[in-house]
Parts: structure tokens; C-alpha cells; sequence
DNA sequence: GGGCTGTACTG
DNA sequence: CAGTAC
DNA sequence: GCCC
DNA sequence: GATTG
DNA sequence: CAATC
């Protein structure tokens, strides 16, 4: 039994090795192996709490019955209405002992090279920098550049011929910079960079200073200002495969291991020609193959640290799971088994059906929080964001997985009259709006909402003023803008790299990555999602770490501006994630922060759940569960 | 008809 | 436990 | 609402 | 999908 | 096999 228990969840691995990328009906994934390797109990599982298996075998119906459990009354107040069901609670069985039999060597040795002398020599003695500003510099800015300092980097008072790099501040646009400069001075053939590289090179060693990021803002060119690269007459060089995520134009080149191709990545590894697609992209490809091998061969920790790695870790089995009789399963429609076609949103054909259909779906989402609605009319969206032509007849979306009888009309609708008529009634309400406003308040939802409206408030001010809201709703108004707004990559990177920074003089050997739509190489993210783990460490360390040192420094340095959730102990229960809010120095915007602390044993499963999205996440989920297994973020 | 992911945090 | 969020 |  | 007619 | 649950 225990036998077919592990043949079933190898098999379940298998499948997914053999995937290339995930579906994402945004961006695509470069699926790490590194995450799946780090899930999969490493080839041979060994007797996984099998005697905690044995006697729950019985039969599925030994699990939680709860799935089976009677969707609650639902009384009459409107602040009631449709709960969710109560989801079915694991048996859980946690293993803290046995220790990871066999690290990976690739993993020792790179944490073997990684070691760097706290003191090392960063920037070498030839270089000499011009920060601009040069004054009325942010004390972070200081810090940094003392920093900097410290690691050789020579200053520049003012312009001069020795400057060989003029570093500005990455608000600043080219022009601006310029005018700081004496007129006569042409930078001709000296590096302009912007502030990140600096940052950058001092946490994970000389960056590349030939990268999009650098670029200082409004420049053409991504260094000399007046020096033609031809390195620049591609348009889009590389971009972050530092950053190691999702590759946005093309496959990605390199490994999710990269550290251990060494030289012979560029040469002749068979799985990069697997992964050759694009014949035209081949010199960019080889480019590309470089910059990144001059990444790892200097091999920093570098962002790669970040966010990607092969973290080797292993699963541990955790739950107890019933594996009845079960023959074979087709899985012909699980859509975390396809690739993601990478329909470009702006030149999706189908993007105001798209619209209008979420528009549907939020309606259901706050109005009557008809969660299962709400969900047909997302996947139906989400079904024609995977269309190339545009889907126009009834006919046609009937054909479509997810688009049944009742909006197929509706997608024929919109497209010959450009509105749909259900919609417009909602929208016409004034009630239905100012539900659908509430319930984007953070903390708020469809059935607060619904009694807020009926209660009689019609502006969030009204709520301000006259409800009893908690706390985190009241952060939720007072920055109901700067939470919808979304966050540009790059500020993304910011953030990462402060609490990286924070992270690192509090223990060197702490981890970060960040998930989420940044993993999954999207332009822009809703929030910022922060894994931390450590090799060999559990819960209780990391939660301990990140809540008495980490969170107190970053508010006290005014990073941290707002707490929403950090959980608390109990006896059972480590807190396992905090929930806050962040603000970059010099800025007045405020973004939504989480903070997960990883386990190193759950790092695999961790990053599948936090890079999501929540339609992959679903779906393999509901891949493992109709396999009698089942899926969440500590593991399989 | 019955399922639709599975969990963590707040009040 | 319901509601909300991820 | 969709799918099985 | 299972049941029903 | 289609309609129904």
C-alpha cells in the first residue's frame, strides 16, 4: 500500500517534469525544476510516515468528511450570506525529524563559493564614481554610498576626468541628470548607470552594468552616453535573467540550475539546444547564455539568491492521505498541465469580452457573493485570454472549455453589440456600485460590503466616518489608492532588495525570493510577495528571526509602515506569515507586503503556492486531490 | 446532483 | 465561526 | 455557471 | 458523471 | 440517446 502511495506521487512528479511552463493567463513561468526537485522526496521516498498512513487507509471517506458537509443555513441578514463551506482540515502529520538524507552537492558547492569575506573588494580601484545628486542625499542614500565606499569604490567630488561611472538616482531621467553636470563636460565613453546597480553590486557583487535596469532613466543607450554600443541596436537585450524568472520574450535559456553548467552551459549542453526555439533570437540566445554566465561565474548569492535557485530541499511527507483502490486518471483538463500560450493581453482580440465578462464576475463576487458564479464567469474569461482569433458566434464559445450555455449568448452579445444588457443593469445601479467600491477596500468583502449598502453609506467616507471599522479596513481606506495601483518591476526589485539588505546583517545564512507575479515575470505586480527560509531551519526559527529582528529594524528604518496580519502563537501553531504594508525611501506610496516563513524542508511547495497563480494553484491541486493526494503549501 | 484549492489570520 | 485574504 |  | 425514460 | 439531476 505504502508502495502505491509513492508510485502514485512519483508518477504525479513525473508528469510534471514534464512540463515546460505553466499556464498563466498573464505571464508565463519558467517552471523551476529547482522547485519541483525540492518537492519531490527525493527519488526514493523512504516509508514516509507510513504508519501514519496505515491506518487511515481505509478509504477516502476516512478523510475529512467535511467535503461532503451541507452548505450552512444561510439566514436572512445580508451580512450573512453564503458563507463559504468549511474546507475540509488535514490530518496532518508533521515530521520534524529525519534529516535531509543526501543534500545535493551542487548545493554544498555553491554554498561553498558563496561565502564571501564580509569586507570584500566590490568595485575595483580603476573606478571612479560621480553620484548624482551629490547632495541632499537621503540617508539611505548616504549609507549606501558609504557603503559603497567600504568596498572600494573611489568618490568624485564634482566632475572630473576621472570619473569613470556617474551613478544618478533612479527617479532622476537623464535630462535632469545632465543638468547637474557642468555644461561643457560631455560624458562621452563614461558609464551611466542609475542607483539599483550600485545597490545591487554592493549586496551580491559587480553587476553588469550593461542592463536594462541600470539604465538611467530617458537614456537611449543603456551606459556610454554618447557611444553607440552596437550591443544596443537589439531592442530588448536581456532584461532580468539575473533575476532568474520568466524570461519574457523568448524560452528560457538558462538552466534553473545554472550554477552547476559552469562553462559548458554555452557550449554544448544538449538541454540547451532542447530548449533552443527561435532560430533569430540564436546570437541573442548567446548573448544572453553570456551575461548570465559572467553572472554566475562571478557567482554571487546574487538575485539569483532572490528568487531562484535550487534550494535541493526535500519533502517530507505531511499528510495522512488515503489511497483507495483509484484506477487511472485522464487529465485531459487540467490546465496547470499546459503551456501558457502567452497571448499577450494588449493584443488579445478578445479583450472587451474579457472585460466585460470579469465584470460579471466581480458583480456575483460582491453582490450576492456568489462565489461559484463569480468563478464560472473568471474561467470563462480566462478561457477566451487564451484565444488567438476573436471568438464572435455562440456558436463558436460553446466550443470553448469553460463556456457553457448560459454565457456563450452572452460572449455573442457583447461582441455584435458592444454591451451586455445584464451588466448594464447592474452598472446602473447605484447600489451594485457602491458594493462593488466597498468590497475593493482591503479587509472588505462581498458580505460587509452588501451590509454597508444596506445599511445605507454610500461613500467610503460615510464608512470613515460613521462605521466601526477594524484597523486593517481603516489602513484599507486610507490607502485604497496605493493599494490598486500597480508596482513596477523595478520597484519590486526595491523593495526585495531593502529587506534582502536588512535580511543579510541579521543572519547571513537567511534567504530570500520573491514570488509571486514578479516570479512569473510579469511587467508589474499587485503586491510584493517575500519568501524567507535557511537551510536546515524550521518554522519557529525563521518566524522568530523575521518578527523580533527583521520586521522591528525595517519599521524603525521606515520601511514598514503598516501591519495587517502576523499571526500569533499558539500551542500548536507557529505563525507562518506576516501581512504589512511597505514604502520605498523618498516615497509616499504604499504597497502591500507579505512575508512568508519557509521552512527549508517546504521551500519546494512554498514556492509553487507563492508563485502561483491562483488558477494553477487550483488546478494542480485539484490534479493532486482527484490522485487521493492533496496539495498546499507545505507540500504533497 | 455535486464539486469547484487549501490554508492563515482577525474579531 | 464567518469573513477575508493569499 | 460549468463540468462530469 | 449517473440516472432516467 | 437525450434530457435531467
Amino acid at each position: 500500500m505504502a508502495s502505491q502511495r509513492r508510485k502514485a506521487r512519483e508518477e504525479f512528479f513525473d508528469r510534471l517534469d514534464q512540463l515546460d511552463d505553466l499556464s498563466d493567463s498573464e505571464t508565463q513561468l519558467d517552471t523551476s525544476s529547482g522547485a519541483k526537485d525540492a518537492l519531490r522526496p527525493d527519488s526514493t521516498r523512504r516509508s514516509t510516515r507510513s504508519k501514519s498512513v496505515k491506518p487511515s487507509l481505509q478509504k477516502a471517506a476516512s478523510s475529512p468528511q467535511v467535503l461532503t458537509a451541507p452548505v450552512p443555513p444561510v439566514t436572512l441578514l445580508p451580512a450573512a450570506s453564503a458563507p463559504g463551506r468549511p474546507t475540509a482540515s488535514l490530518k496532518r502529520a508533521r515530521s520534524d525529524a529525519v534529516p535531509p538524507s543526501s543534500k545535493l552537492k551542487r548545493n554544498a558547492k555553491r554554498k561553498q563559493e558563496t561565502v564571501v569575506p564580509a569586507q570584500a573588494l566590490i568595485f575595483p580601484p580603476e573606478m571612479c564614481f560621480l553620484f548624482v545628486p551629490n547632495r541632499g542625499l537621503t540617508s539611505l542614500q548616504q549609507s549606501q554610498i558609504d557603503e559603497a565606499e567600504k568596498h572600494g569604490a573611489r568618490l568624485a567630488a564634482e566632475f572630473s576626468k576621472n570619473v569613470t561611472h556617474i551613478v544618478v538616482d533612479s527617479n532622476w531621467t537623464l535630462s535632469q541628470a545632465l543638468e547637474e553636470l557642468p555644461d561643457k563636460c560631455h560624458p562621452t565613453g563614461i558609464t551611466m548607470v542609475n542607483w539599483t546597480w550600485v545597490v545591487e553590486s554592493l549586496l551580491y557583487g559587480l553587476r553588469d552594468s550593461d542592463q536594462h535596469r541600470f539604465r538611467v532613466k530617458g537614456a537611449t543607450g543603456t551606459t556610454s552616453l554618447h557611444q553607440t554600443s552596437s550591443t544596443d541596436k537589439r531592442p530588448a537585450p536581456s532584461t532580468d535573467h539575473d533575476l532568474m524568472v520568466a524570461e519574457p520574450k523568448q524560452r528560457n535559456v538558462g538552466q534553473t540550475t545554472p550554477q552547476k553548467n559552469g562553462r559548458a552551459a554555452s557550449e554544448a549542453d544538449p538541454e540547451l539546444s532542447r530548449n533552443e526555439t527561435d532560430k533569430n533570437a540564436q546570437t541573442d540566445d548567446q548573448d544572453e547564455l553570456d551575461l548570465l554566465q559572467k553572472e554566475m561565474d562571478k557567482n554571487d548569492p546574487a538575485i539569483e539568491d532572490l528568487m531562484e535557485h535550487d534550494p535541493s530541499s526535500k519533502f517530507e511527507g505531511n499528510y495522512v492521505i488515503e489511497q483507495s483502490s483509484n484506477g487511472n486518471l485522464e487529465h485531459g483538463s487540467f490546465s496547470c498541465m499546459n503551456k501558457n500560450e502567452r497571448n499577450r493581453s494588449s493584443s488579445n482580440p478578445n479583450q472587451v469580452t474579457i472585460r466585460l465578462l470579469n465584470q460579471m464576475a466581480e458583480i456575483y463576487d460582491a453582490n450576492t457573493a456568489d462565489q461559484w458564479r463569480a468563478r464560472a464567469f473568471k474561467q470563462a474569461a480566462s478561457a477566451l485570454a487564451r484565444q488567438k482569433e476573436l471568438v464572435a458566434t455562440e456558436e463558436q464559445a460553446a466550443k470553448i472549455r469553460g463556456i457553457g450555455a448560459s454565457i456563450a449568448p452572452k460572449i455573442e452579445e457583447i461582441v455584435t453589440k458592444g454591451r451586455l444588457a445584464r451588466l448594464d443593469e447592474a452598472n446602473n445601479d447605484p447600489l451594485h456600485k457602491t458594493r462593488v467600491l466597498f468590497s475593493r477596500v482591503y479587509g472588505v468583502g462581498g458580505a460587509q460590503a452588501a451590509a454597508w449598502v444596506a445599511a445605507g453609506y454610500t461613500t467610503l467616507d460615510d464608512l470613515k466616518r460613521y462605521v466601526g471599522l477594524t484597523p486593517n479596513q481603516r489602513i484599507g481606506i486610507e490607502h485604497f489608492d496605493d493599494f490598486e495601483t500597480r508596482i513596477p518591476r523595478a520597484e519590486v526589485v526595491q523593495h526585495g532588495l531593502i529587506v534582502d539588505h536588512a535580511l543579510k546583517q541579521t543572519d547571513q545564512e537567511l534567504k530570500m525570493y520573491i514570488g509571486g507575479s514578479f516570479r512569473r515575470g510579469s511587467p508589474d505586480s499587485g503586491d510584493i510577495d517575500i519568501l524567507i527560509t535557511k537551510e536546515g531551519a524550521g518554522m519557529e526559527q525563521i518566524q522568530t528571526v523575521v518578527m523580533d529582528t527583521l520586521i522591528p529594524q525595517l519599521k524603525q528604518q521606515g520601511f514598514i509602515v503598516a501591519e495587517l496580519a502576523s499571526g500569533h502563537w499558539t500551542d500548536k501553531e507557529t505563525p507562518s506569515k506576516w501581512m504589512g504594508a511597505s514604502v520605498l525611501p523618498g516615497q509616499s506610496i504604499w504597497r502591500r507586503l507579505d512575508i512568508l516563513f519557509v521552512p527549508w524542508e517546504e521551500l519546494g511547495a512554498a514556492l509553487i503556492y507563492w508563485t502561483g497563480n491562483d488558477f494553477f494553484n487550483r488546478s494542480l491541486r485539484l490534479l493532486a486531490s482527484r490522485k487521493k493526494m492533496r496539495l498546499n503549501q507545505h507540500g504533497l
